[in-house]
DNA sequence: TGACAACATGAGTGGCAACTCATAATTTGG
DNA sequence: CCAAATTATGAGTTGCCACTCATGTTGTCA
């Protein structure tokens, strides 16, 4: 099913509407409305809703993007060979959940939300090479398994979203959430 | 201000009212409709805003009860004298957390969300005395701070929730967590 | 027991937000 | 440059939910 290419001003469309609800949802909340996003993106809410038919599926697009953006970051730090690149992906995704709401959502789809589960499998596939790493370098006990670091990891983007932590509290928490991780 | 007693079958209700929100409020988050939770509770929705005039104030009494649960709790453990008495605690809340929707959100309170400050200060009290107790026995490290263990239990419990981790990851995590606390 | 105040009831109101559809505007292949 | 198809528009429509109020009920106290 070789899908028709979309026409120009609709590709641009999509894209405008895309950022313009990751930044909108980033400041309110997932519960800002539709209607927001359509004027933030200079476009009425009809155009919104031809290109997602739902909110959820709007949701869904940007978290595959950001997931995407993620791994990438992963794959890459994982190439560099750092040993301890695992700790400074965790240490960033977290800082960027603090400011991201989004970001959390995506972390906390393990399960039934929207139907990302594959995304953040690729996450997962990303992590698992970081985790490798470190724990041949001695960076991370042996024992630590994926799903404990992938629970960390979203345990403490809910924790800095939604209890806002300051900075300051945000380092010093990370800080003890990776010493549980390290020999 | 000597408040006037409520009549008998106010305070039934009162009771009723407020049991009937923990239980569905627990099961369906805190979006349910209030017209829910007086069906549960088998009494008319004008009576459910008589007793609290917004949906808020039904939560925030909710909280607060929660609240001095938890504390008590905590301080029958301080009392018991027993160093590894944080620990049990801080793995009791996560556990009840998984279930129970609603403690995440009294943890989470720390801030502007609807007027719990002080009794999330409350609960930090008696948690304190915890802490105390097992630095002084060495069962966690002396730089370890209250504020750092409050944070770690809000994250635990919205990542035990929100994630909806199994309960043999929820035990693997918990532990990672109070591996980070450990001298 | 009676009478008054406190309380309960539940249909109704207002408002908000997701989603639709007839109409108008663009794009594109020829 | 011109159709024909694709896309955009935005004023509705629908449904839900917090909250109100006129009316009926119950507890309390003398």
């Amino acid at each position: 099913m070789p899908e028709p290419p979309l026409r120009a001003d609709a590709r641009r469309n999509r894209a405008r509407i895309l950022a313009a609800a990751a930044e909108v949802f980033d400041k309110h909340g997932t519960s800002a409305s539709t209607e927001e996003v359509a004027r933030c993106a200079g476009v009425a809410v009809g155009t919104v809703f031809r290109h997602f038919p739902t909110k959820a599926d709007l949701l869904a697009a940007i978290m595959k993007e950001l997931q995407g953006r993620l791994a990438t970051q992963a794959e890459t730090l994982a190439a560099g060979g750092d040993p301890t690149a695992l700790l400074t992906f965790f240490a960033e995704v977290v800082e960027r959940a603090a400011s991201a709401r989004t970001v959390v959502h995506l972390l906390a789809a393990g399960g039934t939300d929207v139907g990302v589960d594959r995304q953040v499998a690729g996450l997962g596939e990303a992590l698992d090479a970081l985790l490798a790493r470190a724990r041949e370098a001695g960076t991370v006990r042996a024992e630590v398994q994926l799903d404990e670091v992938i629970a960390l990891l979203t345990a403490a983007c809910h924790g800095a979203l939604a209890a806002g932590w300051a900075p300051d509290l945000r380092h010093r928490t990370v800080a003890r959430l990776l010493d549980g991780l390290r020999p």
